[in-house]
RNA sequence: CGGGGUAUAGCGCAGUCUGGUAGCGCGUCUGGUUUGGGACCAGAAGGUCGCAGGUUCGAAUCCUGCUGCCCCGACCA
């Protein structure tokens, strides 16, 4: 992509309303654009990074054995009021009336919709285990939006639905989704930390919230260092097999949010130099809530012993926008955003240092040309800037590797590759910046 | 939902107290000189001063009502 026809509306200056860094990098970068308080445009550089998380959460679910499918935004009351959540819900629900005054609303979740939808078709325990998925724009009319993307009031999820004929069965589905969210996590670059979380009325230990660390973080947590280190699952974990050494792995250590935190368990457990106390963000959660939506719904199957079962449930969430404030949090500099590669817009920033010069605009087409003939996806600035706005640019968006061509470098037959994330520049010949960066 | 702010050009702000026909920086446009860390010179465009009503000869400025947005708290993927 050349940059003179992108749409890329840099800020220079920080817009007053952004308060945490993630949301004034957002802004400044031209990844976002508010409409209303809580709700926002993405803008091509954003919708780009969230169109990259969505793919891996989505490769992960699949990797994992769920199954994906598209329910709507907009749902009908009447299904809300078999599980009496209708009423129950208050005034976080956006409630909308259709033409012929039938009552909606806009889904902030999808438990209800999606038993409907298993209940009208699977009748056998036969047909089990399944656990669908969707991505999915919902809304909650939060009382105050904030933080940007990490907080709105629409927001992108995925959130998956597991159904299992007993509660055993539902733990091993449960396992799943943990194990995958391991790995999602992992592949955007981040140390997810799974910590035990309230599990409401429902009771039982099957609920943990992923947590990653970011000093800017909403709430504070107390982990020890070593659950830092834990090993994540590869991409030929056995999903079939047990995953219970996994998960009992991964739960040992502790690790807890400040409101569910245990001040005597920490100091008796962990080691003063392995004790860490620091901030971070939920970027999601899973949850076995067993019969709570199958009673009151009749989602039933037959077991082997011919009598109705209700369904075992769980519900497993990933914040798939919040993320993208999410990632900037925990990688960022004083100069701009920091994309770890699997995450960023484009993997490769070419910088021309002296536009309308033949040498360097040539260099810099041969370089744009075999980078994207070699499938990279590249974004050359070929604006009429100075090098010096070219610079702050490119280290505002963030892209992982920047290509810098000027009348210096070239007069050695060289180019200069600068690693984003560290600063580290390295002068070589252009053949060799396009091996090095396409491979 | 309680408390506190704020609304003036694309962005950041001054002007409001003390009413008199709107200004600064950045950005944008034109021309020129520049070109390795956000250049310089000259010129230009761009604003129903959030909305509605009121007071006044005259309102960005005073009064009333409304709305948007932000911050703190409670709440939350």
């Amino acid at each position: 992509m050349r940059l003179s026809h992108y749409f890329l509306p840099i800020l220079r200056e920080t817009p007053k309303e952004a308060e945490i860094v993630s949301h004034r990098l957002m802004l400044r970068a031209g990844m976002l654009r508010q409409e209303a308080s809580g709700i926002y445009a993405w803008l091509p550089l954003g919708f780009r990074v969230l169109k990259k998380i969505e793919q891996i959460v989505r490769e992960e679910q699949d990797r994992a054995g769920a199954i994906e499918l598209l329910m709507p935004t907009l749902q009908l009351a009447d299904l809300w009021r078999e599980t009496g959540r209708y009423d129950a819900y208050g005034p976080e629900m956006l409630r909308i009336k259709d033409r012929h005054e039938r009552e909606l609303l806009y889904g902030p979740t999808n438990e209800d919709m999606i038993t409907e939808i298993f209940r009208a078709y699977v009748r056998s325990y036969r047909d089990l285990p399944k656990n669908l998925y969707h991505i999915q724009w919902k809304f909650r009319d939060e009382q105050r939006p904030r933080f940007g993307v990490m907080r709105g009031r629409e927001f992108l999820m995925k959130d998956a639905y597991s159904f299992d004929i007993d509660e055993a069965a539902a733990r091993v589905s449960y396992n799943k989704m943990f194990v995958a969210y391991l790995r999602t996590f992992a592949r955007m670059g981040l140390k997810a930390i799974p910590m035990r979380a309230e599990t409401g009325p429902i009771g039982g230990d099957l609920s943990h919230e992923f947590i990653i660390l970011a000093e800017t973080g909403e709430s504070g947590v107390f982990c020890n260092k070593d659950v830092l280190e834990l090993p994540v699952p590869g991409a030929d974990v056995d999903y079939d097999g047990d995953l219970t050494p996994i998960i009992r792995q991964w739960t040992t250590l502790y690790a807890a949010t400040e409101d569910v935190h245990d001040g005597a368990r920490f100091e008796r457990e962990v080691a003063p130099e392995k004790r860490l106390h620091t901030r971070g963000i939920e970027v999601g959660q899973i949850f076995y809530f067993g019969t709570k939506y199958s009673v009151p719904m009749k989602a039933v199957v037959s077991g082997p012993d011919g009598a109705d079962h209700p369904v075992h449930g769980g519900s497993y969430g990933v914040g798939v926008s919040r993320l993208v404030g999410a990632i900037i949090e925990a990688s960022h500099d004083d100069a701009g955003i920091i994309w770890p590669e699997t995450v960023a817009p484009f993997k490769v920033a070419i910088l021309n240092l002296k536009q309308g010069d033949a040498a360097t605009d040539g260099a810099c087409e041969q370089l744009y040309k075999a980078l994207t003939a070699k499938g990279v996806d590249v974004l050359y600035d070929d604006r009429e800037e100075r090098p010096g706005a070219k610079f702050a640019t490119a280290d505002l968006i963030g892209l992982p590797w920047q290509v810098l061509v000027g009348p210096r470098g070239l007069a050695e037959g060289k180019v200069e590759v600068k690693r984003r994330a560290d600063g580290s520049r390295e002068l070589m010949s252009p053949a060799d910046a396009i091996a090095r960066l396409s491979a």
